[in-house]
DNA sequence: GACTATTAATTAGCAAGCTAACTAGTTTTT
DNA sequence: AAAAACTAGTTAGCTTGCTAATTAATAGTC
């Protein structure tokens, strides 16, 4: 007796060619939710992401350790910095020492508001976990990391050779 | 004896509050190989995404179709088929009965391009699945498609509400 | 001490997702 | 049959990722 397929290849024998795409498409539709949730209070995803790394981080960071931090590139995060330094939600403050440098710092508005993103986020977050346990996804994430070391690998090969 | 955490939390609570972020970057990694292993060909991911689809969901195809399967709104497809027919890699075709409807086809040269693709885009796939096993793949993909399924209901609540 | 290399941040402009608003053709309702 | 509603596709313009090039300050080398 043979079975046409084993039940717990199915799902990645379908969406292997497309995983890629599944990824981005499962992020696109992520942002969307929080974008709901958090609603009128002129964010954007990149607005938000940045208040809450920089909440994780810690006030008084650099941009580089925030833009390290949120994997994006300097001019993805100076960008959105300005339209939250022209909301008074954050501040950009000179070092004491390195006169490149720039500190960044939430005003007492931006600590609030913070706050009320986190509150939001987290309701989305537990509604998009819903019915998945803790050693599901513990797993996922292993995978994903897994396949993160595997891609920097692949892109830093690349970019050996070409040097 | 206690062990302060159990080891196969580790990640999970590690990566809980980011995981959102996690899924656009590791997106975001994945484009950057697929972009340089398929080099100078004149092909952005939009684009590349765009032949592969087709070829998967067959030529003669609706564009609202392919918008569908790729999981794109129609203008941002719009754009790329205009890019992708003024490279005379693809064609858009009148429908026999239907007169708003163009089908679409791959032209002789986009037909090779796209073999091509799928040759440089499978060597990436198989580098990014190093190392994990069919299972982990089966299981990862199982909680990404639950994950689309709880936004979906999520979003789609939101929208009735707000109706 | 001066010349070079590195680093933090910025500016400019491309890529590709999106929504909103439009045209043109088809279907449904009355 | 005419009016209304829907659907396929397009255009216009926003957001946010990126790379390349620039500026200013620091670090390293001869």
């Amino acid at each position: 007796m043979t079975t046409p397929a084993a039940p717990d290849l199915f799902l990645y024998q379908t969406l292997k060619p497309s995983m890629g795409s599944a990824l981005g498409r499962v992020h696109r539709l992520w942002r969307n939710a929080i974008n709901q949730a958090v609603g009128d209070l002129g964010m954007t995803e990149a607005r938000w992401a940045v208040m809450m790394h920089l909440d994780k981080v810690g006030e008084g960071c650099t941009q580089q350790a925030l833009a390290t931090e949120l994997a994006i590139e300097m001019p993805s995060l100076t960008r959105t910095l300005n339209q939250l330094q022209q909301q008074k939600l954050i501040e950009r403050r000179s070092h004491a020492t390195d006169r490149r440098v720039h500190c960044l710092w939430f005003t007492a508005q931006g600590r609030q508001r913070v706050q009320t993103l986190e509150e939001h986020i987290a309701k989305v977050r537990e509604e998009i976990y819903h019915g998945l346990s803790h050693q599901q996804l513990d797993a996922f994430a292993s995978v994903l990391l897994s396949m993160e070391g595997n891609v920097r690998t692949l892109l830093d090969k690349h970019t050996e050779e070409g040097a």
